[in-house]
RNA sequence: GCGGGCGUGAUGGAAUGGUAGACAUACCGGACUUAAAAUCCGGAGGCGAAAGCCGUGCGGGUUCGAGUCCCGCCGCCCGUACCA
C-alpha cells in the first residue's frame, strides 16, 4: 500500500526570525495547511504497526472546557509521538450525543434536541479543531446519528436473541407533580428538582442487560488488564464485589401476612450466627411490603423510606432506622430463641436477598442500629488475645480472632466456623430443602438500559398483545426518533406521540404498540470505539476482522470519573459482541490512563455570588471587582464549574496566546494524573517559553555554519540525554516531566549560544532534535521552527531522533556519602568501581573520619551506582 | 454509610526504599533601558554567625537508610448503578 505523499509545504508564508513569534496568526495557517494535505487521515491497510489512541468523546455541551483541552492534549501527545516512532496510529474523535442536557434545553428555550445537539457539536469542534489535534475527522460520528444507533438497535436485537436481554421490575424515582423518572441527581433532598415535590418510588417493568451472566469473568480477566491502574482495578473488583457466603432459611415463628413463613437472608458470616439479635429487610421487601398492607405504622415507616430516592449514597448514609414488624424467627441452633423481624431503611433490596441477620458485635451498621432500639449485644469472636469477658463497645470487632459464646463452635477460627454452620445447616431440612446453601453472591447487579426519555436510542422492539415482546424484523430498522414532538407535557414525549406508538406486530400483523423506552446512554458509548474502526459501514456495526486489527485500544484517556461504569459496561459489551459474532475483541482497552481535573480558585463578591476570575483584578494584593472595585473574597481551589463561575474559556486562551501555549501548560508542572490548577501565572509562564523556544531556535540558526572552538559535547550529551529521557516520559505519560526535561535542554542551548565554543553543526543537531522532541506537544510551533531551518516537509510527519548510545555512557561518578543516613559527603569514582574500592576510598574521605573519631566503622553499606552508607 | 485516591518550600511539583525540593512560578539582586515591559545573569526550604539542627498532613512502626513500605488518625477529592 502506498502512502500518500504529502506536498513539501513550501508555499507557506515563514515568520521573519527577528520578529516575536505570532502564535495565533502561525498556528492558523499550519493547521489549515495539515488540513490540505490532510496528513491525520487513516488508512486501515496501512501496513506498519498499529497504534490505537482513544480520548473518551465529548458530550456536545456546546462549548469545550479545559477538562477537555488538557484530555485532548495529552491523548494528542501520544498520538503524535507514535506516529513519529512509525506507528500506524487511529487517533479519532466523535460525539457522546444522546443524553438530558438537550431535553432539558428543549423545556427552557424552546429549542428541539436534534437542533441543539448538532449546532452544539458544530461549536465544539470548531474549538477542538483549533487545537491542533491530530485527528482523523474523517471518521467522525455522533452517537444520536440515525446511522450509528440504526447499528446499536442491531446489537440490542442481536443480543436479545442470545440471551444477553431481560425484562424485570425496577424501582424508579417518581415525580407525581412533573409526572416524570427523575435521575438520581435530579433528586435534591428527597425532592424533584424541577418541582420540588416529594419524590415517589414507583416499580416499573424494564430492559435489562444480563451483566451478572458476565460476573466471573469480568472480576478474573481484570488480573490481565496491566496497563490499567491499580486503583481502578481494584474499584471494579470492588464493585462486582464477589462474596462468598450462605442462603440461610428462617422459619417465622408464627407465620406471617400471606402465609409468609419463612426469611431468606445472604450472609458472609455465619459464624457470628450465635450474635444474632435481630433479623431487618429491605422496606422493598415481599414481607415488609405483606406487613404494611396491615400494619399502618410499618406501611408510614416504607412510605418514608422511599422518599429518600433510590441511590444507595442516600440510602446509606441517613440515620439507621427501623420499625418492629411484631413477627420473629427461630434461632436455628438455640432451642427456643427468636428473633425480631425489623424493616430498616439502611437495607437494599438489590443485594443478596435484601434481608440480613443483624449481628452487632461484629458489623458496625448492626451494631449501630443495636444500640438505637436497645436490641442484645453478644460478642463471639475475641481478639486472640481476650479472654472470654471481652465486650464490644461503640466499635463493633470485625477483626480475625476466635469464636466464643457459640456452643459447638466455641475455640475454633472463624472459616471454621463458617465451614461448621453451613455444614450442619446445608445437612438440616426446613419445609422440604435444606436450610442453608452455600452460594456466591455477587454485588454487581444488571444493567437498566431503559430510559422513559426521548432523546436517546429507542429500544426497537413492538409490545403486540397476542404475541407479547416482538424483537422488530432488520429490515424495518432503524426504528427512528420522530421529530414532530413536544416538551411542554410532562413524561416522556414518545409515550404522548399521537402516531409514532401505533405500529403493526410484524409477526400477527394486528395493531401493536412500539417500545417507547429508550437506551441509557452508556450503551451508545460501550461500543464506540469500535465503530470507529470502520465507521461509516451501513451494512452492519461492526466488522469483526477490521475491528479485531485496532483493537484492544492501546492508549485510552479519559476522567476518572468513569473508572467504573463506563468502563464495565464497554468490557461487558464487547463480550456480547464477541458472543454475537460481531468480533471478537472481550478486552477493549488494552492501555487506560485516568489523567486529574481543572480546577481554579473561586470568588464572591461582596454580596455572596460567585463571580467569573475575568470579572475579578488584582491590586496591592487584594483582590477587587473588575468593575465596581468592590472586595472579592478569593475562596478555595475547586474543580472548574459553571455553578460555582470558576472556569476559563479555552477559546479565549487560545485565541490570545495560540493552541501550544494552552497545550504546554496542560502538560507542564502537575503529574497528569492530578488534579491541575489553572492559573494566570502559569499561562503567562507557558507562553513565555514558546516565545523562548522561537528565540532560541532562531538565534542558533543563525549559527549553523559557524566552527566554534570547541567540540560542543556539553550540548551533545544534553541533546541525547534529552531524547533518551523525553521519550520515556512520554511512554510513561509523564508529560510533566517530559516538559522539565525540554525546560533543562532549552537551558542548555541558552548556555551553548552565550559563548562561541559550540560548533553550528552540534547546534543544528541539538535544534533539530529539540523540535521534534516538542512537536507531540507543541506541533504548530514545531512546524514553523522546523521549515525556518530549512527542513523539508512537516515536522508532525517527521520521525522521532535517534539517540547516539555511546554519549550516555559516563566513565565516573559521584556518590552521595551518608553516615548513619544523613548524607555528609561526596565520593568520585569510577563508574566500574569494586564495592571494596569504594568502601576504601569513602573511609579515606576527611569527613568521614571526621564523624568515626577514630573508631572503625560497624557497617558500610554500598549501593552500586547509588549510595555509600557508613554506620558509626 | 461504603469503595477508591490524594496530602512535599510562598506556589505547581521532582525523587526504581538510596543526596528531599530537579524543573517551573512568585519573590529578591544584577545587566540592558531615559524609564518600564520584555530579555539575559545570579540568589533562595526553615532556624543559626558558623558548626550544625529541624523539615514531605498528624501519631506510631519496619529498615543501615522512609516522601516512598506497614498500622492508626485528620483533611480534601472521585464513584456509589437514571449526570455524562
Amino acid at each position: 500500500m502506498v502512502r500518500r505523499q504529502s506536498p513539501s509545504p513550501v508555499h507557506i508564508t515563514l515568520m521573519s526570525t527577528s520578529e516575536r513569534y505570532n502564535a495565533p496568526a502561525t498556528e492558523a495557517k499550519w493547521r489549515a495547511a495539515w488540513e490540505e494535505a490532510d496528513i491525520y487521515a487513516t488508512d486501515n491497510d496501512d501496513p506498519r504497526p498499529k497504534y490505537y489512541v482513544l480520548e473518551m468523546f465529548p458530550y456536545p455541551s456546546g462549548r469545550i472546557h479545559m477538562g477537555h483541552v488538557r484530555n485532548y492534549t495529552m491523548g494528542d501527545v501520544v498520538a503524535r509521538y507514535r506516529r513519529a516512532k512509525g506507528y500506524n496510529v487511529l487517533h479519532p474523535m466523535g460525539w457522546d450525543a444522546f443524553g438530558m442536557p438537550a431535553e432539558n434545553a428543549a423545556m427552557q428555550n424552546k429549542v428541539h434536541p436534534r437542533e441543539w445537539t448538532y449546532a452544539n457539536i458544530e461549536a465544539m469542534k470548531k474549538q477542538l479543531k483549533s487545537m491542533g489535534l491530530s485527528l482523523d475527522w474523517s471518521r467522525e460520528f455522533a452517537t444520536c446519528d440515525v446511522a450509528y444507533y440504526h447499528q446499536q438497535q442491531r446489537l440490542f436485537l442481536a443480543f436479545l436473541e442470545a440471551g444477553l436481554v431481560t425484562r424485570k421490575v425496577s424501582k424508579v424515582n417518581w415525580d407525581p407533580v412533573d409526572r416524570t423518572v427523575l435521575a438520581n441527581e435530579q433528586v435534591i433532598d428527597g425532592r424533584g428538582w424541577r418541582s420540588g415535590a416529594l419524590v415517589e418510588q414507583r416499580e416499573l417493568s424494564q430492559w435489562f442487560f444480563k451483566i451478572t451472566d458476565y460476573a466471573q469473568d469480568l472480576l478474573d480477566a481484570i488480573d490481565g488488564l496491566d496497563r490499567w491502574p491499580d486503583k481502578v482495578r481494584l474499584m471494579q473488583r470492588n464493585w462486582i464485589g464477589r462474596s462468598e457466603g450462605l442462603r440461610l432459611r428462617f422459619p417465622l415463628t408464627v407465620p406471617g401476612p400471606d402465609d409468609i413463613a419463612e426469611l431468606e437472608v445472604f450472609t458472609t458470616r455465619p459464624d457470628t450466627i450465635f450474635g444474632a439479635s435481630f433479623m431487618a429487610v429491605a422496606a422493598g421487601h415481599p414481607l415488609a411490603q405483606a406487613v404494611a398492607k396491615r400494619n399502618g405504622e410499618v406501611a408510614a415507616f416504607i412510605e418514608e423510606a422511599s422518599r429518600m430516592g433510590t441511590s444507595a449514597q442516600a440510602i446509606e448514609s441517613a440515620e439507621k432506622r427501623g420499625i418492629d414488624t411484631r413477627l420473629r424467627v427461630a434461632h436455628p441452633f438455640i432451642e427456643g430463641a427468636t428473633l425480631p423481624i425489623y424493616v430498616a431503611n439502611f437495607i437494599l433490596m438489590e443485594y443478596g436477598t435484601g434481608a440480613i441477620f443483624g449481628c452487632p458485635a461484629h458489623d458496625q451498621r448492626d451494631l449501630d442500629f443495636a444500640r438505637k432500639y436497645g436490641l442484645p449485644v453478644t460478642p463471639v469472636v475475641r481478639p486472640k488475645s481476650a479472654g472470654d469477658d471481652f465486650t464490644v463497645g461503640d466499635e463493633a470487632f470485625t477483626d480475625d480472632g476466635v469464636i466464643f459464646n457459640s456452643a459447638f463452635l466455641d475455640g475454633l477460627t472463624i472459616e471454621e466456623a463458617k465451614d461448621s454452620v453451613a455444614g450442619i445447616l446445608e445437612q438440616r431440612e426446613l419445609d422440604g430443602a435444606a436450610q442453608a446453601k452455600r452460594t456466591v453472591n455477587f454485588r454487581l447487579r444488571d444493567w437498566g438500559i431503559s430510559r422513559q426519555r426521548y432523546w436517546g436510542c429507542p429500544i426497537p422492539v413492538i409490545h403486540c398483545e397476542a404475541c407479547g415482546i416482538v424483537p422488530v424484523p432488520d429490515e424495518q430498522l432503524p426504528v427512528e426518533l420522530p421529530d414532530d414532538v413536544t416538551f411542554d407535557i410532562p413524561g416522556n414525549p414518545l409515550d404522548h406521540h399521537p402516531t409514532w406508538t401505533t405500529v403493526d406486530c410484524p409477526k400477527c400483523g394486528a395493531p401493536a404498540r412500539r417500545e417507547t423506552d429508550t437506551m441509557d446512554t452508556f450503551v451508545d458509548s460501550s461500543w464506540y470505539f469500535a465503530r470507529f474502526t470502520k465507521p461509516h459501514d451501513a451494512t452492519r456495526p461492526i466488522d469483526a476482522q477490521v475491528m479485531e486489527e485496532w483493537l484492544p485500544v492501546d492508549q485510552y484517556i479519559g476522567g476518572v470519573e468513569h473508572a467504573i461504569l463506563h468502563l464495565l459496561y464497554s468490557r461487558f459489551f464487547m463480550r456480547a459482541v464477541a458472543k454475537t459474532g460481531y468480533g471478537n475483541r472481550p478486552e477493549p482497552f488494552a492501555g487506560l490512563f485516568t489523567q486529574g481535573m481543572v480546577t481554579h480558585e473561586t470568588y464572591k463578591d461582596a454580596s455572596g455570588q460567585w463571580m467569573f476570575p475575568e470579572d475579578v483584578v488584582w491590586a496591592d494584593g487584594k483582590a477587587v471587582h473588575a468593575k465596581t472595585g468592590e472586595p472579592v473574597t478569593v475562596g478555595s481551589v475547586e474543580s472548574m464549574s459553571k455553578s460555582k463561575k470558576n472556569v476559563v474559556d479555552p477559546d479565549q486562551i487560545i485565541s490570545g496566546y495560540g493552541a501550544d501555549t494552552a497545550r504546554w501548560f496542560m502538560l507542564s508542572d502537575t503529574p497528569p494524573e492530578r488534579d491541575i490548577q489553572w492559573t494566570d501565572a502559569g499561562v503567562d509562564a507557558a507562553h513565555r517559553f514558546v516565545q523562548r523556544v522561537w528565540r532560541i531556535v532562531a538565534e542558533a540558526q543563525a549559527r549553523f555554519d559557524t566552527p566554534g572552538t570547541g567540540d560542543g559535547m556539553a550540548l551533545r550529551k544534553a541533546t541525547h540525554g534529552g531524547i533518551r529521557a523525553i521519550e520515556g516520559d512520554i511512554e510513561g505519560l509523564h508529560f510533566n516531566r517530559a516538559v522539565a526535561r525540554l525546560y533543562e535542554w532549552s537551558n542548555a542551548l541558552q548556555k551553548a549560544l552565550s559563548d562561541d565554543e559550540t560548533p553550528g553543526a552540534v547546534l543544528r543537531e541539538s535544534i533539530d532534535a529539540m523540535i521534534r522532541c516538542f512537536a507531540p506537544m507543541m506541533p504548530h510551533l514545531a512546524e514553523e521552527c522546523w521549515t525556518v531551518i530549512g527542513n523539508q516537509g512537516f515536522a508532525a510527519e517527521a520521525s522521532w531522533p535517534l539517540v547516539d548510545e555511546s554519549l550516555l555512557v559516563e566513565n565516573v561518578i559521584t556518590l552521595p556519602v551518608q553516615i548513619n543516613g544523613k548524607k555528609r559527603a561526596e565520593v568520585t569514582v569510577p563508574m566500574d568501581a569494586a564495592n571494596d574500592a569504594i568502601e576504601a576510598a569513602v573511609l579515606a574521605l576527611d569527613d568521614v573520619q571526621r564523624f568515626l573519631n577514630g573508631n572503625p566503622p560497624r557497617r558500610v553499606i554500598v549501593v552500586p551506582r547509588r549510595i555509600v552508607n557508613v554506620v558509626a
